[in-house]
DNA sequence: ATTACAACATATTGCGCAATATATTGTACG
DNA sequence: CGTACAATATATTGCGCAATATGTTGTAAT
């Protein structure tokens, strides 16, 4: 938990924005963490999608899963091994090509996933209760992420 | 440099808003860094609000930052190593208190800063453009951090 | 005065990620 | 063929932060 809670609003804070993004970032990793622990859930939070990814697959190999999740190679190698200490995944070499590696979900990685699934539902309504009190956080930061993909702040300060 | 510009927007995906969150603020240093070595400010970009605050301070110890900041003892003290090694600031005994480190500006950190302001000037004016152009991503975050703060995921969720 | 406690500074460790480097294996082209 | 290159996996290092622990110094209560 962060020492405190209190947000500068200030403008002139050159990197207010995103230091604010990166407190709503933590906020919602520290609420989601309990929530999955009383729901039994022990999956890392930033490691659901990989898990979704997987089981979507099939069997993948770290850079399909890369690839499917928009996410560098190396993230999702370093993230592989504590699904394995959990036992969630499992590892194999591939018989047709000595350079991949192949991982499958395990019954346990399966249970786990179940109960996301039966999470996210509620979770997609609470979420989306937030947005109504609050405005669209998540179509206003992806617009922004667009915006700066477009044209970057290297560009639009030079106007 | 992130492996790719992509992002979910699943709302099924549980970390969504934080992982989207997370995007929007190392985009915003990633644009950021490059601007500040061009116009020659070698402030740790997340160290601007640090040397803003110890100047309008005068002198300061950690926990005097850490208060006016918002942030936690700890993370202050461990920022302020770099800036000492970058000659922008100093430390000193408190002749009054043993327990406490007086922090000051140097004339270089002063030069720093008065850079940062020059820009921050123009910065402004460049989010608010963008903010225009988005919708008030500012606002909208600052908001589902109040939402999420009165009244916690766990709570929302049992409802 | 002594004792307990609060405030402060600091070191250590761990997490999640990025960047870089390296080694291995497949592929395509001369 | 063999040589260059692409793809894959992995280790290492560094950054920024949180959490924890420790030691020191001031302060207040008894």
């Amino acid at each position: 938990m962060p020492a405190s809670t209190d947000i500068s609003t200030d403008l002139d804070d050159i990197s207010f924005l995103g230091r604010l993004s990166e407190a709503l970032s933590q906020r919602i990793e520290e609420q989601t963490r309990p929530l999955f622990d009383e729901a039994g859930i022990t999956v890392p939070v930033r490691s659901c999608s990989l898990l979704t990814a997987l089981v979507e697959a099939g069997e993948a190999s770290a850079a399909d899963l890369a690839r499917a999740l928009g996410q560098s190679h190396q993230l999702v190698i370093q993230k592989c091994p504590a699904l394995l200490r959990l036992g969630l995944i499992t590892q194999h070499a591939d018989p047709a090509d000595a350079r991949r590696k192949i991982f499958r979900l395990t019954d346990a990685g399966h249970d786990q996933l179940a109960r996301i699934d039966a999470y996210s539902v509620r979770i997609g309504e609470v979420y989306r209760a937030l947005f109504e009190e609050v405005g669209d956080v998540h179509g206003a930061i992806l617009k922004a992420l667009k915006a700066l993909a477009d044209k970057p702040l290297s560009e639009r300060i030079r106007e």
